[in-house]
DNA sequence: CATCCGTGGTG
DNA sequence: TCACCAAGGAT
């Protein structure tokens, strides 16, 4: 019978995660046996601050267009911007998109499965290698995201949340709770990041449903209250994300190039508008194609 | 290290 | 209703 005090066992934790996901993980397209890195990696970008049920119909057009990198890597800037639709973060197109120019040109049009490597890619981070080389290479890396970070800051560290950014001691966590074998500690990586997602949610979590309540440090403290610094919402009435936003909609969804009065239509503020539109211009998301003409690039 | 960067679902 | 949140990265 755990006390407060004790750690969970490592080894509790494997089985009884591991064991969970077996029987509850989700059915996603791109941890199907025959889902290619790519499919790994385009869902990776897509799922970067985006729910998998907006993810799931445009993951499964972007692969049927595009099925490998150098297919993407052959299209203009703009219909990657295009298709993403409305996932937000339209730069993420951007950054995809240039990844698979480099895949193209510097690794023969195949995703790398090193660390290393993909970390030197555009628009990949610690999370997005770690995530690329475990779930499409089994390859064994800490894969620390905020749905693994929440499960061990509760399960282990018992408060209920994790600091604002990831501390060393965080790192060293869950260093020490990876399995040692590869394919496990690839399993592992998903099945907590799964845990996370679907029981031990930021809000209302389903401790009932959960393999580790027993041995959960923060449950097993009576849940105590988050008391860390207020984790500050995004604005979002009113500022350029919003207005940036509008304009991107008006070009995306014109097959050609908009006049400027389209763009005054969608925003009021006219100099917030110009300095959206400079914006935009400077992040390559939109091309001046007329005095007072414009398009995806 | 704090801030910026979209969008839409939800309790 | 509206604050919170969803598999981060770049600067």
């Amino acid at each position: 019978m755990p006390s407060l005090d004790d750690q969970p066992a490592a080894s509790d934790l494997h089985h009884a995660v591991l064991a969970w996901y077996d029987m509850h993980a989700r059915d996603l397209p791109w941890r199907r046996p025959e889902a290619s890195a790519w499919s790994v990696m385009v869902s990776e970008f897509m799922l970067q601050q985006t729910p998998v049920a907006r993810v799931l119909p445009v993951h499964e057009a972007w692969l049927e267009r595009w099925p490998t990198p150098a297919d993407l890597a052959a299209e203009p800037t703009g219909e990657a911007v295009r298709a993403w639709g409305r996932l937000g973060y339209p730069r993420r197109a951007l950054r995809l998109h240039a990844a698979a120019v480099a895949i193209t040109e510097q690794h023969d049009g195949v995703v790398p499965d090193s660390y290393d490597d993909l970390i030197a890619l555009p628009g990949v981070g610690d999370y997005t290698a770690a995530a690329i080389a475990s779930f499409a290479y089994g390859r064994r890396h800490v894969v620390l995201d905020t749905n693994v970070r929440r499960v061990f800051a509760r399960a282990v560290a018992g408060v209920e949340f994790p600091a604002t950014a990831v501390t060393r001691a965080e790192r060293d966590l869950a260093t020490g709770l990876l399995p040692d074998e590869e394919a496990t500690a690839a399993t592992w990586a998903v099945a907590v990041m799964e845990l996370g997602a679907l029981v031990c949610t930021a809000s209302s979590p389903r401790c009932g449903a959960c393999p580790i309540a027993d041995v959960c440090r923060w449950r097993l403290a009576g849940h105590p209250a988050y008391d860390g610094p207020p984790r500050k919402a995004q604005a979002w009435a009113g500022t350029d994300r919003q207005c940036r936003g509008r304009l991107m909609a008006v070009l995306r969804e014109s097959e050609g190039p908009v006049h400027a009065s389209a763009l005054a239509a969608a925003w009021d503020d006219a100099v917030q508008r110009e300095r959206c539109l400079v914006g935009l211009i400077d992040d390559a998301l939109v091309v001046r194609v007329g005095p007072e003409s414009y398009a995806l690039p």
